[in-house]
DNA sequence: GCCTAGGTCCCGTCT
DNA sequence: AGACGGGGCCTAGGC
């Protein structure tokens, strides 16, 4: 474990450090006083200020100000980094390709160079994902409705790859759309695609069931998931069972018929496609 | 402009270090070897390892490998910080509330400790953007078809703002989705949502046409807008002009009865500043 | 390489 | 506060 730093350094000693530290893989903080100037995807402009500059290994660049969580100015993994002493200046340049990009930090004064040695795990153990709700349905599929069965997740169709593909107790077709958050108008234009996907694939005659699972939706996507004729499920990623104390359930689709009240009541599921498509 | 830098202190140096630094506003990294857990809107654990933790003056919370850009664990602006020595390490909490989370940085040994007075502008003058987009339109609203007249931005509707809502040289009412980069399918889904909520509004026997402006499409949110009989109008954020040396504004729509007038654009545009150099 | 969609997305803006 | 959409989004997984 080796940590090197500079209080104060010059510009040229700062150089040779920070050479070194790229050559040796270490993570590398500058603290100084800069001027930023991005060219890419877009163009940005930064004025001098004392901001803290981190260059990774793997060519991510981030300048942090005083605030927010994300970085001021940026590079993604992939880049290249290059110093040097220009015009009584250091400048710290990050370029990368595809798109191709260039991130230029010019420092007038550095206040603090290190270079880490940062190592260790960089993998987390993550829960409560989408993936893990999708577990959760699999594991007991009846928690998205009685009788359903899954027969398919990432099913392909010519709108995308679909969540959960499976058909109900009465075998009509029913595509799943599963998202781990409070769900607003994009995620049921979502399911609406793969919904209609699947009506070009059977045709218009088969009917289709689209399904929301998430632990609670909009407003504005409520109602949009009934024009569509869209149905919704309130589910929780991380137990797998409906979030507690709301009725957000009965928005859309009061779910009920689970086990009790078995499945003579036909269910209907034709009433759906009320001329979006015109 | 002062710096604290402490070299493989004690814990309770750390800790002392730390508290002043908070109190004074300073933006604080510590690199360490440590374990971290987070706990909120999902879960997480981080096995031991050595990485950099920023902790900053607005309670934003950054903890990274030597990898990525993104950290592993962070906490967004507005959380609390609170240090404190425990079973021989050294734990860093950021709690927040709405949603309530918790990030648990356990230090087994911290290698370096900084106290940086991080300070300047935080604006960067961007350029390219989606507004930067729109505001090329307005100023010439024949980049989008010769005869259209904007009326209202960010034009309420059931569905949400539309970017520009006008009408074209019929006075048939148009609704204009801007985007700054290639679009996929769920721009195409945007923009019906707008066309969608219009003909509620005014009966589907008024025609609505609906435009999205991009640089570029993906096939498939080509099929997306010809299925749902929207157009596509191939612009560039940065110039207003169409993207260089591709014909992607005939994939959807070939821009008829709009090619007399634009005969006389002027091409600037030199003063890209090349400053690439070896 | 592009496409598609998820994310503890973050973030601004407006209701 | 919740909602909605933009972002230089980033990142992972397919093809």
């Amino acid at each position: 474990m080796h940590t090197t730093t500079l209080h104060r350094p010059t510009h040229r000693e700062t150089l040779w450090e920070l050479e070194a530290a790229i050559e040796r893989g270490d993570l590398i903080t500058v603290f100084g006083r800069c001027t930023v100037d991005y060219d890419g995807r877009a163009t940005s402009t930064l004025g001098p200020g004392n901001r803290l500059v981190i260059l990774k290994p793997d060519g991510s660049t981030l300048v942090h100000t005083d605030e927010k969580r994300t970085p001021v100015n940026w590079q993604p993994p992939g880049c290249e980094h290059h110093a040097s002493v220009r015009d009584g200046r250091l400048r710290v340049r990050g370029t990368r390709t595809t798109p191709d990009e260039t991130l230029d930090i010019h420092f007038e004064q550095v206040h603090q160079f290190s270079a880490l040695d940062v190592t260790g795990g960089r993998d987390l153990d993550l829960y409560g994902s989408e993936e893990d709700l999708r577990e959760h349905i699999l594991d007991d599929p009846s928690l998205v409705e009685s009788g359903f069965t899954p027969l398919e997740t990432e099913r392909e169709s010519t709108a995308g790859p679909m969540d959960i593909y499976g058909e109900d107790a009465e075998g009509v077709p029913m595509v799943v759309e599963l998202k781990r958050r409070r769900v607003g108008p994009s995620a049921a234009s979502q399911l609406q695609r793969y919904v209609e996907a699947l009506h070009r694939e059977f045709g218009d005659s088969v009917a289709v069931r689209g399904v929301l699972v998430a632990p609670s939706v909009t407003d504005r996507a409520a109602d949009l998931l009934k024009e569509n004729g869209l149905e919704f499920v309130a589910l929780d990623p991380a137990t797998g069972e409906p979030p507690e104390a709301t009725e957000a359930s009965e928005e859309v689709e009061p779910p009920e018929a689970s086990e009790d009240a078995d499945g003579d009541e036909p269910k209907e599921a034709d009433s759906e496609t009320d001329g979006s498509d015109g």
